[in-house]
RNA sequence: GCCCGGGUGGCGGAAUUGGUAGACGCACGGGACUCAAAAUCCCGCGCAGCAAUGCGUGCCGGUUCGAUUCCGGCCCCGGGCACCA
């Protein structure tokens, strides 16, 4: 054995032994149960980042952690090779984003096997080879027959200037990244899938992922944001039709002040037909991002329209207007505005000079302040300019000011308001879901190709599968301007599938998330040629343990939960969900912020693996903090991992070069080799607990450099005190392989000659080596620690308590004029003498 | 703006079900070894104080024998907001 930790040569012989070996390779055919362990798949940017390290790190503990326990382990690799930088990195390099996307493939895939991933390659898949996106064009034209997928128009964002459409990213204050120009709005035609179809089973089967965080379902729970309210229709003045409103407060309706809708609205482009200033207002409405973070954050503006409604209940006229927060995509696109009891109605309403009638009032205040007249409070809390929330959902307040829906609780008011809109055939109660349906319409070239020919005769027809793919010609040249299949005849000119006439192919392709939807599915059927998803899928999903970031918490996990479901209602596959377990790793930071390259402010690990290895950049990463919360990095302390692996590697060393020796069995042992055993054998139950139920993976690593630095303390070389540290660092290699697998391997062929560690297994803790008969108290006066004591185990409560007084550290915290109230006895843990 | 997280020594973090705050590691200081340096090993290390002891988990308040942990109200930081992936 080498005295010096050989990083270099030891990473490499694992590496290879592992792809000669083929050990990582997945096979259905097994009698253990199967554990198919995914990590999200990179998008091939160029280079590995530490988001990747941390994410791929992750899953192959946990995958190695399994494989060891016993099962049929599955871990695939693949590339998200569809998108944007792709185009980006064309344009500035002059080259075909096909070529730098395989490219990057190749290089990225070198650095993933120096990281040393226990991978199945065999299933390597790119979501950019036609073998891939044929399924996903299948799918569509499935699901377009199936009337799942349909067109309406819907607003990007628009460069004037370019002449293109520009991602929410590609917008910077309003203005195109590359021109400057202000962007504007626009509406085109666009496919949508109707997720909404599926609202409600997205929403109620979250309460079956037991194995999710919680604050991940809640976020999706918000996002599909169900909710129970009401239509109300305002007549309009002067002409037929009403205004159709969506509130979830139709108890507040006494209390609406002006009705206000969305610049998109058809009534704000009738208004504006004849009014030139609301035209210039809506026209800059229209102007700058369609992200919804803009819209919400932007100085709340309006202008009346002219136009007036009718209160459906009081028939009072309210004037309507055009506000900039009003959404468009939500509800009706309009809303009847409450100033009393809304924040947004009433910071626009104190702007506009609008009334504001308060309709509720607090019982609790009223009761107390009765004597105050009702008119100094409302001037009291308006002219502060202040919105005070009055509502609540504990039936706190009271309605006032609403004539005959007077003295009501809200939830009375909401009822009996519903209730009389719709006898009026003004209103009725519809519950209602923020969630919209998904517009997969991209005007890119990078993409998979939407499958749709347009024919004059026949209309849309979807491209029937014995044609697909269709295929994205990949040697192009990206001039900047627009796709190059849009200015591409060959691509485009087709003839109709149903009638053979002239046609012309949809230039546009599918929203990147399309692929990372059902990926998934693809690894058990990777090879497939006649289906998408065959019957392998049936064996490995739904996935067991599912790794990524955070920041995919709503819309990666949200779509690729509604393509499971769909291509179970295609009958591809049976489960309901696709992710048993999902494990969301914060993200890695640095100054503060997001490590990007965007940002620029990225460490690149390739360094770290060159100067350290590969375990110690795994080691530094699962140390660093737990993973599922964010990780500041800093380049100090990747120095103590490899510290750490060296006194590993040196205690191994110093024991194998005295021999080998067979581990522990049996035999009588000192009071300290005796404590070392114990020590041993609380950490494999801790590690394993660690590993497996807290995926608190520092903590594991913490107790092990513990067992390590009391190992390093036991001294002796007789026989017996040999053979302990033979167990120790035999179960050390075990209990770290997971994190740490080429030293581990080769710690364990020094150690153990004659086994290989792959067939070792994960070990299991002697319950006898474990058993202890004294116990530590620690002694409290009035909560502070005072002292401990040590004890028989099987001392009684009233035993105890009287120790606990006995003690000097005790008595000389009771002064004269105290007494003992009580004394407190936690088993096995604390007493607390409480004096007074 | 809305939704979801987080805040503990100089730093990363630990404390798993309300029960010893600061495990483990980094940085730093002191010492040993060395001609010297690196590496390694040993000791110290929340703040104040000679000490006894007191204070201390973002801020304010509450519940409890006991609160980093539970409750109410704030402040700051991060993620997401539907065309970055």
């Amino acid at each position: 054995m080498q005295q010096q930790y050989p990083f270099k040569e030891i990473e490499q012989s694992a590496q290879t032994y592992w792809e000669t070996n083929q050990n990582f390779g997945a096979s259905e055919i097994s009698d253990k149960p199967k554990y198919y362990c995914l990590s999200m798949f990179p998008y091939p940017s160029g280079r590995l980042h530490m988001g990747h390290v941390r994410n791929y790190t992750i899953g192959d503990v946990l995958s190695r952690f399994h494989k060891m326990k016993g099962f049929n382990v599955m871990q695939p690799m693949g590339w998200d090779a569809f998108g944007l930088p792709a185009e980006n990195a064309a344009i500035k390099n002059n080259t075909a984003p096909a070529k730098w996307t395989y490219e990057n493939i190749e290089h990225m895939k070198t650095q993933l096997k120096q990281l040393g991933l226990g991978v199945d390659w065999n299933r390597e898949i790119a979501t950019c080879k036609p073998e891939y996106y044929k399924w996903e064009q299948w799918l569509f034209t499935e699901l377009f027959k199936k009337g799942l997928i349909y067109k309406k128009t819907s607003t990007v964002n628009w460069d004037p200037v370019d002449g293109t459409v520009l991602a929410n990213e590609q917008v910077i204050d309003g203005r195109g990244w590359r021109s400057g120009a202000l962007v504007e709005k626009r509406d085109i035609p666009q496919y949508f899938m109707k997720i909404t179809a599926y609202a409600e089973e997205l929403l109620s089967d979250l309460d079956k992922l037991d194995g999710w965080p919680e604050q991940v379902k809640t976020m999706q729970r918000n996002w599909i944001g169900k909710s129970f309210g009401c239509e109300v229709e305002f007549p309009i003045i002067g002409q037929d039709g009403n205004l159709k409103v969506y509130t979830t407060r139709p108890d507040t309706l006494m209390g609406a002040t002006y009705v206000a809708v969305a610049a998109e609205h058809a009534l704000a482009a009738q208004a504006a037909q004849n009014n030139p200033a609301l035209a210039d207002f809506i026209a800059k409405c229209k102007r700058g991002s369609v992200a919804e973070a803009d819209v919400a954050t932007a100085e709340k503006k309006g202008m009346a329209t002219g136009l007036f409604v009718t209160h459906p209940l009081n028939g009072e006229q309210l004037p309507v207007w055009v506000a900039n927060y009003v959404l468009a995509s939500y509800g009706e696109g309009a809303v009847m505005a409450v100033p009393a009891h809304d924040e947004r109605d009433f910071e626009f309403a104190i702007k506009y000079k609008l009334p504001i009638i308060p309709i509720f009032e607090n019982t609790v205040w009223r009761t107390r302040e009765l004597s105050r007249p009702r008119d100094d409070y409302e001037y009291y809390e308006f002219e502060n300019k202040k919105w005070k929330n009055w509502y609540s959902e504990k039936n706190e307040v009271i309605t006032i000011n609403s004539g005959c829906y007077n003295d009501l609780f809200p939830e009375e008011a909401f009822d009996k308001i519903a209730a009389d809109l719709e006898k009026k055939s003004l209103g009725k109660k519809r519950t209602q879901y923020r969630l919209r349906d998904w517009g997969v319409s991209r005007q890119r070239y990078w993409g998979c190709p939407i499958p749709i020919v347009h024919c004059e005769k026949c209309g849309e027809v979807p491209v029937p599968a014995e044609e697909l793919p269709v295929v994205l010609p990949e040697n192009v040249v990206m001039d900047g301007v627009g796709s190059p299949i849009k200015k591409d005849p060959r691509f485009y000119e087709t003839t109709c599938p149903t009638c053979s006439g002239k046609a012309t192919r949809e230039t546009d392709t599918l929203d990147t998330f399309f692929e990372s939807s059902w990926y998934f599915a693809r690894y058990a059927s990777f090879d497939s040629t006649t289906a998408m998803a065959d019957e392998r899928a049936n064996y490995w999903l739904p996935v067991d343990q599912y790794v990524g970031g955070i920041e995919h918490a709503i819309l990666h996990l949200l779509y690729a939960r509604f393509f499971n479901k769909l291509m179970r209602d295609v009958g591809l596959i049976k489960n309901d969900e696709p992710f048993t377990n999902l494990l969301t790793q914060g993200m890695v930071l640095k100054d503060g912020t997001k490590m990007s390259k965007s940002k620029g402010n990225t460490v690149d690990p390739q360094e770290l693996i060159d100067t350290y290895g590969a375990d110690t950049a795994r080691l530094f990463m699962m140390f660093a903090a737990p993973p599922e919360q964010s990780l500041e990095w800093a380049d100090s302390g990747v120095e103590g991992a490899n510290r750490f692996l060296r006194r590993l590697w040196k205690a191994t060393y110093d024991h194998v070069e005295l021999g080998q020796i067979a581990a522990y069995t049996t035999g009588d042992l000192s009071a300290e080799v005796k404590a070392i055993r114990l020590q041993l054998h609380s950490t494999i139950e801790k590690v394993t607990d660690d590993y497996g139920r807290r995926h608190s993976f520092n903590t594991a690593i913490s107790s092990v450099m513990e067992m390590m630095n009391a190992l390093a303390k036991l001294e002796g070389n007789d026989e017996i005190t040999r053979s302990v540290r033979q167990e120790v660092l035999q179960n050390v290699a075990l209990l770290l392989s997971p994190i740490v697998p080429h030293i581990c391997q080769a710690i364990w062929a020094e150690l153990c000659p004659q086994s290989h560690i792959l067939e070792a297994g994960w070990p299991v803790a002697d319950q006898s080596a474990m058993v202890q008969d004294s116990v530590e108290y620690v002694i409290q006066v009035n909560g502070k620690l005072r002292g401990s004591i040590n004890v028989a185990k099987t001392e009684t409560k009233d035993a105890l308590e009287k120790l606990a007084l006995q003690q000097p550290f005790v008595q000389k915290f009771i002064e004269e004029n105290m007494s003992v109230r009580k004394v407190i006895v936690v088993p096995n843990k604390l007493i607390n003498v409480v004096v007074g």
